[in-house]
DNA sequence: GATTTTATGATTGTTGACAATCATACAACT
DNA sequence: AGTTGTATGATTGTCAACAATCATAAAATC
């Protein structure tokens, strides 16, 4: 089943010096917010559908109400798609979509960039850069592209959350999403790769660096042209339908 | 009165070419959503202060479901601060914020400007912002400080919505309303003056110019430090108490 | 008087029902 | 056959009531 029912047990309870649990902080309408998200990313809605608040409800075990409290969420946050009296739709993303999110992605990836570079000490971040570089060299022998992906992700987050800036991270969060939703489109054009282990770490070394005009080139270089690879992810996949 | 009753009336109704108007494909949530983004925006309710749903449902008019659908969005966006079970808050901006707003803007912005310089031609930008910049001029000699605020914040958005990338504009749209409140805190130290519009002159200039790093730069000394400008404008205002 | 316990009122969170809107199927008309 | 009108069912939007939680005041205890 792709939901479990909703309940309030919290695992996440942390215990104080005495052994004291804090009490649990979140509302059903924030779980339920969670497993959408998580469920619209993993791709088990197609990109256009819609999401059926009287059935989420019913998979859930709760009432419509926290339910469409999530989805206000998730809309707000651009990550679903509302029409008034007609639904709420997984967005269908185009080409304009695709360069949008990778432009606002390297606006944000840059500022951060900057940011680390402006520090003395960057031991640290590369280190931690690297670790998940490693990861992925790992991955990229044994495991999906989806799992390449997510690490992939997880070190351009790593990259902007060591920036400390709590909306940037926020605002990333978020193209971050839209980046996920992307990869649905883009599945046979995802380079899976030693060349692209190489390439992170590359980025990591620059960060290490004092370069940042040559840092910020390589970023730019990296993300490529996401158009450019969408077609011929596309031109792949006819050329198999058709045979 | 703060808030007028929500109706279904939209104002904005467009006629397409045979003079048949589009119907309103707007719900409550999403106007009381916007009346409760101006309210917070304009500073009617103080930083930190609670928003009671009940309240708001009887001054709207409307039940309670549709307000807490339109705080779910501007929870969402930033804008306003939830802790389950004990109410909505305007957030407290401290100085961490203040520094973390302009940062953000200036990423943002950044990547802007580095885009519209990119283009052959920028008359029309450079027409859009000279044209705010001189309705700066004349709301300096004879307006408030807020209003000078606005047509300043006018300026800056015009210069991110030109980039034409939705996702650069929808983060900046939170960022300047959270721009916004931050200027509440700064009341004092927003300088209302001939050198601000100056100020923006040079930056319009520049950015019709070819020297994107020159720009750049200006940019960033135009956001000045707000962490110095807010102790300013307390150290001014704790001056003016104790006399 | 200080601290702990209990009661109360206010507010938030959720539910289920009713109202409104839309999409689609079917019937009637041209 | 194509178009228009009507009915029906599905879904979304809103409402009012109940449940749960919190903050504060009052009472009890030390």
């Amino acid at each position: 089943m792709l939901f479990r029912a909703v309940t309030m047990k919290d695992e996440t309870m942390k215990a104080d010096s005495k052994g004291i649990k804090r009490l649990p902080r979140v509302t059903l309408s924030g779980r339920i917010a969670e497993e959408i998200r998580e469920a619209v990313l993993s791709g088990a809605f197609p990109l256009g559908s819609q999401l059926n608040e009287m059935e989420l409800a019913e998979k859930f075990g709760v009432s419509r109400g926290p339910v469409r409290e999530a989805m206000q969420r998730l809309i707000q946050e651009g990550l679903l798609h509302s029409e008034p009296h007609r639904g709420v739709f997984v967005p269908e993303l185009t080409d304009t979509d695709l360069s949008d999110v990778y432009y606002v992605r390297e606006a944000i990836e840059g500022a951060a960039v900057q940011r680390i570079m402006a520090r003395q000490d960057r031991k640290d971040i590369h280190l931690a850069l690297m670790k998940i570089a490693k990861q992925m060299e790992k991955t990229v022998a044994q495991g999906s592209w989806m799992q390449v992906a997510d690490i992939d992700l997880a070190f351009h987050r790593e990259l902007v959350e060591s920036a400390g800036s709590f909306r940037l991270s926020r605002m990333y969060a978020t193209v971050q999403a839209e980046t996920k939703l992307c990869m649905h489109m883009l599945m046979g054009g995802y380079r899976s790769s030693k060349a692209l282990v190489e390439e992170h770490e590359l980025l990591a070394n620059l960060i290490a660096g004092d370069d940042v005009a040559a840092t910020l080139r390589e970023l730019s270089r990296h993300f490529g042209d996401p158009i450019r690879i969408l077609r011929k992810a596309n031109a792949v996949r006819q050329g198999s339908e058709a045979a």
